[in-house]
RNA sequence: GCCGCAGUAGCUCAGCUGGUAGAGCAACGCAUUCGUAAUGCGUGGGUCGGGGGUUCGAGUCCCUCCUGCGGCACCA
């Protein structure tokens, strides 16, 4: 007897064995028909597979995680099959579910082409229409090294060789074509459907290591049914519309030039939201206690000997040897002009914490196909701050550096948080020691966010992906569209300050040597600038929008008024731009709202006449009449940005003209 | 850096197997003064990414370099 037990709390009994299949039968058809697979006791199982002792069962349908997980694994087997029966002699690798598809990694000597993906994907349909069974078979894992090296398969061969031996080694077989794999799989390769397209073609070293060969992989999308096939693609449409690099040239925010990869060509346009965000965090970072510097772009070689970095960063810098033989080097990073600022006097610990901000702008050689749009660029602008301060003060800087950050982050919407601590690296400087006490440092900090944050911030561990002096902190945010981008860093430096001989007097008179941090909070302002495009498609908050508003008339006899309106609402300190030309006013709306100007004040005869404006808010089919005075206090009001809208909401108003 | 793909007017793109370039939008000019997402007519604009080669002849074929796109690797 077999007692199965379902989620329903319900129990049935069976004479001998019995699979998930024959379960959801006993249930109802259409249970039968939506299986995929199935989990006993929790673990993942083949809906044919004997269940032979008492267990809680749950079935799994394509509505679940779990089936649509199955389904893109599957979609992976079978475009595997499909490519060795219209490609022999190609090798197949790995082929795993991943987010919202499933790729596969083949090695051939030739290179698949855009044009082979159809016919792949055809040829999957057909396997598909083959309705092929999908068994689970174990094997010897010899035997099965064997079998695959005696086809050719030396990929397979190594992953199975690699496998640790004891553990049963299982081959799922449909129709004529077997994969090694864990499973489970779904009973057919018809239960698979075809809600999947091929996507995409690309090269990925063998076992993710650029020392490797270079596979050619394949990736697709795979879902239940053709409506969510449908909306993803949809949602890809939509992604695309947001593209920093298509806003960035319809909106008039910047450009690129073939002899400056990686380097930003600023318009007027987005040069001013730049500046908006310089502005915004220099409020902030002062608030907090900073003092900003400004520190050289080039320096000598030998200061970047000092630091480590022409050892250890070398090949990401760009250098250059003047006529009289010495070398100097673009700053990559601000840390050495700024240890520089600190060791320039004599501190004591009454001066410390020291906090030390730039926006510097430093230069990295990036790899060329690492580089993309504002998102990775060669030359970039940190919003770059080093504390230094004693032992004792190391973890109350580090939270107070914490708070300031996610508060920022707050004022745009991003509320969804990872930090990552990032462990020491292989290339690094300094003693295990040091590393120790840093790395437990950041990690005590982690802890203290993540247990205040009431679950907003989560954590997680990158070892070894530290910088050459220290362990980082890593900080996270979610877009509006669910991307991860890392752009604030905290990490802890026992290193530099000793290599540069940096110092304090203790309050006990003797020489120390002071803890370095260095953060930053937005990271890259050119790649923040870019999030921000895609985070907010294009339609900044008024604060942001580099054209704050367009005032345009309807007639020639609004000219004159019009332009006391765009007069008054600039005293009021708005960007302001004015629409004279002779065009319809259908034309003009379409025009100014197609490049994401926020609020387009219409004026014509009446409002001339009458003194007023018509507002209209971008993506609003409707305006609102206001008169004049009116009108610019409520945008003036609303383009505030969001730590001056704080500071007046905390001071009553008292009608006087705050100066800020 | 590696794999694949691409580079034609400011933008989006067409240009079959080689026979010295085309559309729409934009721009400019003229007319139109028209109340909330495209007024009409007209005009100008390209050494087809750079260099080399094959050919009577190259946007089209070959080589090479540059840049971009999608991944991989790397990273803010």
């Amino acid at each position: 007897m077999v007692a199965i037990s379902l989620p329903d709390g319900s129990q049935r009994q069976y004479d001998g064995p019995v699979t998930g299949l024959d379960i959801a039968r006993d249930i109802g058809p259409g249970l039968a028909k939506a299986s995929l697979a199935c989990t006993v006791d929790g673990a993942p199982w083949d809906l044919t597979r004997p269940i032979d002792r008492d267990a809680a069962v749950t079935l799994v349908t394509g509505k679940d995680e779990a089936g649509l997980e199955l389904i893109r694994h599957d979609a992976a087997h079978v475009m595997a099959e499909a490519v060795q029966e219209l490609y022999p002699g190609t090798q197949v690798t790995i082929g795993p579910a991943i987010e919202n598809g499933f790729y596969y990694d083949f090695a051939r000597d030739e290179p698949f082409t855009p044009e082979d993906l159809a016919a792949i994907e055809a040829r999957m349909r057909a396997i598909v229409d083959r309705d092929e069974a999908i068994v689970r078979e174990e094997w010897d894992r010899d035997e099965a090294i064997a079998w695959f090296k005696a086809r050719g398969e030396h990929y397979k061969a190594e992953i199975i060789a690699d496998l640790p031996a004891g553990e049963p080694l299982t081959i799922y077989r449909q129709g004529d074509w077997l994969d090694l794999c864990r499973g489970p799989h779904l009973p057919s390769t018809g239960k698979l459907g075809k809600a999947f397209k091929l996507t995409k073609l690309a090269g990925a070293y063998w076992r993710g290591d650029s020392r490797n060969p270079m596979l050619q992989r394949i990736y697709g999308t795979a879902w239940a049914t053709d409506n969510q096939l449908k909306d993803y693609l949809h949602m890809l449409e939509e992604a695309e519309k947001r593209d920093h690099r298509r806003l960035g040239r319809e909106m008039d925010l910047f450009h690129f030039e073939d002899y400056a990869p990686g380097s930003v060509f600023w318009h007027d346009k987005g040069w001013t939201l730049f500046q908006t965000l310089i502005q915004f965090v220099r409020r902030r970072q002062a608030a907090a206690g900073f003092q900003e510097v400004n520190t050289p772009d080039m320096m000598d070689r030998t200061l970047w000997e000092v630091s480590g970095h022409w050892q250890n960063y070398r090949e990401n810098m760009f250098t250059t040897k003047t006529e009289d033989e010495r070398d100097f080097a673009l700053k990559p990073m601000n840390c050495p002009g700024h240890m520089a600022v600190y060791k320039c006097a004599l501190r004591s610990y009454r001066d410390l914490p020291l906090k030390i901000a730039e926006f510097g702008k430093v230069h990295r050689y990036e790899p060329s196909g690492a580089l993309h749009g504002l998102m990775r660029v060669r030359s970039f602008t940190q919003d770059d701050a080093h504390v230094f301060c004693t032992p004792d003060q190391l973890r109350a800087e580090c939270l107070k550096l914490n708070t300031l950050i996610l508060g920022l982050y707050e004022d745009f919407g991003f509320e969804q948080l990872t930090i990552k601590l990032a462990t020491r690296p292989e290339k690094r400087v300094g003693s295990d020691d040091l590393w120790d006490a840093a790395e437990g440092a950041l990690q005590g900090v982690l802890d203290e966010v993540v247990a205040r944050s009431d679950g907003r911030v989560k954590a997680s561990v990158n070892p070894g992906e530290g910088v050459f002096y220290g362990p980082k902190l890593e900080y996270v945010l979610r877009d509006a569209i669910g991307r991860d981008w890392q752009c604030g860093t905290v990490q802890v430096d026992f290193n530099l300050p000793g290599r540069f001989d940096a110092g304090y007097v203790g309050a006990d008179g003797d020489r120390h040597v002071p803890v370095m941090i260095h953060r930053a909070m937005f990271g890259s302002l050119e790649r923040f600038t870019g999030i921000l495009i895609e985070h907010y498609a294009g339609r900044f908050p008024l604060w942001l929008a580099p054209t704050q508003v367009v005032v345009a008339t309807i007639t020639g006899d609004a000219d004159g008024y019009a332009s006391e309106v765009a007069a008054a609402l600039r005293a009021a300190g708005l960007r302001v731009d004015v629409d004279l030309r002779n065009e319809k006013i259908n034309y003009k709306v379409r025009e100014h709202s197609h490049v994401k100007v926020p609020v387009i004040a219409v004026v014509g005869k009446r409002e001339a006449e009458e003194r007023t404006v018509a507002l209209r808010r971008l993506g609003g089919a409707s305006q609102e009449v206001l008169a004049l005075d009116r009108a610019r206090d409520t945008l003036k009001h609303e383009a505030l940005p969001p730590d001056l809208a704080r500071r007046d909401a905390a001071v009553p108003a008292t009608g006087m003209v705050q100066v800020a």
